[in-house]
DNA sequence: TACAATATTGTAATCATTACAAATAAAGAG
DNA sequence: CTCTTTATTTGTAATGATTACAATATTGTA
């Protein structure tokens, strides 16, 4: 089954009529697990949908967010991301190539005795700071004598 | 020693220099541990400082962000809101009363496989739903057959 | 087909934040 | 205490993501 399949699948099952924008735009959620902006979809999904219009893909991703098909990613950096994968688990945001990266929490499953009688709806867990490959990259630089802000430290 | 004073003595030991406008905003800060937006505190400061300008707060807010003395609050709500607390800790919003809430997450200083090698310069837990106080409220409601959206789960 | 409900679109408004340049205040030299 | 330089504060305008809203198009149903 092709994920334009899956899509509808998906849609029905929440009981969101498969419109073609819809099923695209869940597909591309689906096929692009990178978090993306409503720009990002918009701009990916124009040469498809060449009458898209970026209101409609605020529209879905509301629908979609009330529906509990994407989550918003607690990332706040300027746009607002989505990530289809709806499962508990937390983000690291690097700063130099302002990639999202995926890690688990399961472990977060602890007490928090603050909390107590609170009504738990949402987890959000994210770091940040630069990842490996950003990491590596500038370690090039700092042998030709550039400097790198930041520290190791939390 | 007052409030007044220790925040000279805070901005002084980070190499800031303690103007009137500075001291007045670390202190509520400080003072008002409540995570407040910069809305809040230029509201709160105005009467004491009548020539006051929100350019100044959001100015001095970001110096303090760079000097480490404030960290963001990880609640993508509207508005930023900033913390003088810089321990590392969770916050907890109630989207009915939108207050903010904090709780501890030492139990948090576990291993994130998946980051190995990454430089984590912050992390950031939130949770959201309902404090306990608007419980009890709606409580209340439903007593008198009004109805209560959101569930237990998360 | 005709009608009603739903989905999509384009435009304008909102609103927190940022950019920027002018005005003010403080520091330092003589 | 002046003059000069630097740091701070201020007001206004611009930005940019998101939302509001009314018009248009599409779909489902009879
Ligand atoms: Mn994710
Ligand atoms: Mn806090
Ligand atoms: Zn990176
Ligand atoms: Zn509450």
């Amino acid at each position: 089954m092709n994920v334009l399949d899956s899509a509808v699948k998906l849609l029905q099952e929440n009981e969101i009529r498969p419109s073609l924008t819809r099923i695209h735009i869940l597909a591309y959620l689906l096929t692009n697990p990178v978090h993306p902006t409503v720009e990002q979809i918009y701009q990916a999904l124009l040469p498809q949908i060449p009458t898209l219009s970026k209101t409609t893909v605020y529209n879905t991703l509301d629908l979609f967010l009330a529906k509990k098909l994407v989550k918003p990613v607690g990332v706040e950096y300027k746009e607002k991301h989505y990530d289809a994968n709806t499962q508990n688990h937390g983000h690291f945001f690097c700063r130099v190539c302002e990639k999202i990266f995926d890690f688990d929490t399961h472990y977060i499953e602890t007490e928090t005795p603050e909390l107590k009688g609170f009504q738990i709806e949402a987890k959000n867990v994210y770091y940040s700071g630069v990842c490996l490959d950003c990491r590596h990259k500038n370690k090039h630089k700092e042998d030709k004598n550039e400097k790198f802000e930041g520290n190791q430290d939390c």
